[in-house]
DNA sequence: GTCTATAACTAGATAGAC
DNA sequence: GTCTATCTAGTTATAGAC
C-alpha cells in the first residue's frame, strides 16, 4: 500500500514537491481561487518570482496536485483489487483502500474532488478520464458480483455513484486525532456497502 | 412539499432575489472566489454599483444564499419526517427528502457544501448551526431504529455521516434532462440505504 | 433603483540582477 | 535557484448624478 504514504519523504523534499504540498494545504483550506500565489509563497517562505522557476503558472501547480493524485489513486485501487478473490472480497478490498486513502491522504483527495471545476478545459479532460476509469473499476465489480450471484444490484451506474459519493465524503470531515482511526473507519464502510449490495440483504419492500 | 419548488417565481422575482439564483448558478459552476462581483452584474445586465443597493457585500450574497437554503432544507426534513410513522417509514422518508431536494435544487445544495469555507468566521458559524441540526435528526432517526429493534447500526454518528455523504453526492452529478428521474434515484438510495441499516441484513463477516 | 466614474487594493506573471 | 522591482489587469466597494 505504498500509495497510502506521501509522495516524498517530508525531510529532503526537492523543491516542486515542497510547493505542491503546500498548495495542496492551501487549496483544500481557502480553495484554488481563494489562495493568491504570493499566499503560497509566503507560506513557503519565498518570493512570488520564484515559484515561477519552478511551474510555469499557478493554473498547473492545481494540475500537476490533481493528476499525481488520481495516478497513485487508480493505481492503488488495482493493486488493492488484484490482491482479493471472488466478487465480495475485491468489492471489500476495493471500498477499503477508497476510504484509507482518503484518510491518510485526505487534503490532496479533498482537492481533486473539489477544485475539478478550476482546471482549464485541456487540464480537466485528462483528469476526468481519470477519474472515470476509477469509475469504472467500481461498476466492473458490481456487475462481476451480479454476474456471479452474489450481489442484487438493480442499478450498477447509480450504485457506483452512491458507494463512491459516500467513501468519497470521508476526505469531508477525517481528522487524524478524531475519535475513529482510518480502518475503523474503512472496516464500517465496507460493512455498510456489502449489506446494501448482498444478494442475502431484504428485497424491496418487503 | 414546498421547499422542492424555487423560493420565488421566476417571472417576477423581485431584485434581491433574482441576484441571489444568479449569484447561486455562478457561485455553484466556478465557485465564489472564482466569481467577480462585476461577473454577477454582467449576467444580471446591471452595472456592479446597482448589486451594492441590493446586497452590502459579495460575502453577504453568499450568506443569503446558504442561510436560506439551510432553512429550507431543515424545515423540509422535519415536515417529511413528521408526516411518517415508524423508525424504518421515517427514515425513508428523510432520505427520500434529501435525495429530491438536492436533486430539484441542485445549484443551491451544491454551493450550500461547497462555500462553506468561503464564509467569515460569523456566517459560518451560524450556517454550521443550522447543519449540524439537520445532521441531529437522522442521528436520531438512527437511534429510534436502533432502540426500536429494527435497525442494526453499530455507529450512528458514522452511519448517518456516511448516509448524508452518499445522498449529498447527488448534487454533484444530477442532470435534469438525465437517465433517472429524482424520485427514481431517490427510490433506489432509500434501498440502499435501508438495507444497509436493517437488523435482518447479514452480520459482521457471516 | 440604476447609472458613470473612480478609489484603493490585489491578482498572476515577467525582467533581469545576483 | 532566489531575489527586487514592476507591469498590466482585475478585484471589491463607494460617491454622487439622475
Amino acid at each position: 500500500m505504498a500509495t497510502l504514504a506521501p509522495a516524498t519523504p517530508k525531510g529532503d523534499a526537492v523543491a516542486s514537491d515542497r510547493i505542491l504540498r503546500a498548495a495542496t494545504g492551501l487549496f483544500c483550506e481557502r480553495g484554488y481561487h481563494g489562495t493568491s500565489v504570493r499566499t503560497l509563497a509566503r507560506v513557503l517562505r519565498l518570493e512570488t518570482a520564484s515559484l515561477y522557476y519552478h511551474f510555469p503558472s499557478k493554473q498547473e501547480i492545481l494540475f500537476a496536485i490533481l493528476d499525481r493524485t488520481l495516478d497513485d489513486l487508480l493505481d492503488g485501487l488495482r493493486r488493492a483489487v488484484a490482491a482479493a478473490d471472488g466478487a465480495e472480497q475485491r468489492l471489500r478490498a476495493a471500498v477499503r483502500y477508497h476510504v484509507l486513502f482518503h484518510a491518510h491522504r485526505r487534503q490532496e483527495a479533498f482537492v481533486s474532488h473539489s477544485e475539478l471545476r478550476s482546471l482549464t478545459p485541456g487540464h480537466l479532460r485528462r483528469v476526468v478520464a481519470k477519474r472515470d476509469q476509477y469509475e469504472d473499476v467500481f461498476r466492473g465489480l458490481l456487475t462481476a458480483g451480479v454476474r456471479g450471484g452474489v450481489f442484487q444490484v438493480p442499478d450498477v451506474k447509480l450504485t457506483a455513484a452512491a458507494i463512491l459519493s459516500m467513501c468519497t465524503g470521508v476526505a469531508l470531515w477525517f481528522s487524524e486525532g478524531g475519535r475513529l482511526a482510518p480502518e475503523a473507519i474503512a472496516g464500517r464502510y465496507v460493512e455498510i456497502i456489502v449489506r446494501s449490495v448482498d444478494r442475502r440483504g431484504k428485497g424491496p419492500r418487503s
